[in-house]
DNA sequence: TATGAATGAGATTTCATTCAT
DNA sequence: AATGAATGAAATCTCATTCAT
């Protein structure tokens, strides 16, 4: 059951979820089809459990977020919080890459995307009307912020556009920080 | 063929790319599987044609994006260049949702997404460079402000978040030019 | 499609309805896998259309049950009608014995079987309660004649249990006329 | 192995013999599949085995019917005997109604069916042949009367057709000694 | 040009049976 | 004696593609 579900994380990071056939998971598993019906009752279900792990560990970091603040530690702080969603893309990359393809359509996915990406707009939308800048729609505001690092870590980390990952989470955090209180 | 190519953007919209079959597109299209394939080597080559089209206009307009400027009009040409962009995912956003699913999995889509996204990038990376910001990785900025505007429309247009609409090309003006400038 | 119906009559026959795949009914009906599925949804839709054929015929013949008379006329009566029953199972016999052996199990067909059974049922009971014998409950009379004269068909032209067939319809109509009015 | 007969018992009765899956038996009887395999070869082991206890209480019954009488005391000796084998009847329906199904297709127990059938039919040729009614062909009355008595039990004992509990055995044999003697 | 019935390769899924513990 | 995870052969079902008309 490990066993398989590794084997799925592996298959759908090469091939893609739709591209991936039982066969190839139970081959890489080293295992049977009887024995993957087994365990899950089709594909979409041990990929659902993959996923939920992921959202799982998402949904706690986005909680994580503390005030906004102007200053630099208000910037170090946000930057320990990028950092940690890097960390969660760099470990769970490949099944986020499969989890963006499997959840177009209407499948069951979609709504556990969703509500991942509701979490995440939610913490960030109270951080913002904490601080309430002038002229900026917070629910607006949280939205883009969350689709610029949801996003970028996408592109970087699971669809492998090369950027210096050194220079990524401070410069994204500097980013974030000056569209709401200005550069430094 | 326009019938073909109209019925294809329908049903890859309401099902997803994978999930639509050549029996779908043909029934809503009213015509034959012998005619699709007159015109279309198979699925993909019929989607391409719609990504193409897709990828153009994107391509087109990313190129109008001139010199970024701290001022009050610097900030106005970026409003307009945001609701610009905004404009082609309202009229392709179908599209674009089903070309995201699509181009995951090593299919030739890829290459044509990535391409959008690069251009996207290198207009975007050259502006930034114009202004030198101190502190800022240009190549991160600018992958970061191109996630950002890219992956709100998504949600916003494709994957239906609801916003509000006459907010959000102004507000995403307003964020972008202070990540750069600061706030006004 | 008329050669998958004869094809699937033959294969039910030969091998009763659940040892039979859809493999064999595409064997004998000389086509594809695809083509089964083009006309029917899986086995049982095919079957379900064989069925409805005999149901159709048996309900039509069961409506011809005319008054039932004490004298030889009435006996005359009820030997054709017994007759026509015997025809209806010559020629639908295999997929009657099919038929019996996939209604059990609170399949499809058990409804459709049920329909049949009540049908007959039914007639015979309006002429039993006619004639009120004495001492006669006409629920239970009609049921027990119907079981009598479905049943040894199935017997004799399902089953094949050898008896004299010139003598069986005449046979069962002295037997169901004694039954009623008794011997002559 | 009792729990598993009883558990293979309530599985027909419930869902059929074909229907039925070693693992709802296993499931029902609390154990395990390697145990099901100690006792039982496979499914339809451990159904003649079911079977076989069944067939043997009818081969016994049959042999009770007397010598066939005209007067009163003959129609009561016929109830006797009927009466029996509703009693049969109220007891194994459930078996006999899976074995109906299971029967069908070529398998082992249409031997042990036909035999219990040529049994019945037998003892009751034997009984019509000693009264030698004119007119009557003593084979297909013999299997006519069997019939109507097999099948009437078996709408109502295992497939749930409703009649008056209290009329069906005095009815069946007025019925059945009125097609042999007249009515009273 | 247009059709759509037919195809069949290849995918999914089931379940009786085994066997190491 | 008992277990139950694992097996894999064999079944079902799908759908892109072809081709005779």
């Amino acid at each position: 059951m490990r066993r398989l579900l590794d084997a799925g994380a592996q298959a759908f990071a090469t091939r893609g979820f739709h591209a991936t056939r039982v066969d190839d998971i139970v081959k890489l598993a080293r295992t049977s089809h009887g024995t993957f019906y087994l365990y899950f009752a089709n594909k979409e279900d041990l990929f659902a459990a993959l996923a939920a792990e992921v959202a799982d560990a998402m949904r706690l970091h986005a909680e994580d977020l503390g005030p906004l603040d102007a200053g630099p530690a208000g910037r170090a702080a946000l930057e320990d919080w990028i950092g940690g969603l890097s960390g969660l893309y760099r470990q769970y990359g490949p099944v986020i890459r499969a989890w963006t393809e499997a959840e177009i359509g209407g499948s069951e996915f979609g709504r556990l995307g969703a509500d991942v990406l509701a979490e995440f707009t939610r913490v960030v939308h109270r951080r913002v009307v904490e601080i309430t800048p002038p002229d900026l729609d917070p629910a607006v505001t949280a939205l883009a912020l969350v689709a610029m690092l949801e996003r970028i870590h996408y592109y970087v980390l699971a669809a492998q556009v090369r950027v210096d990952d050194d220079a990524m989470v401070p410069t994204l955090a500097r980013v974030t920080h000056a569209s709401l209180f200005g550069p430094p």
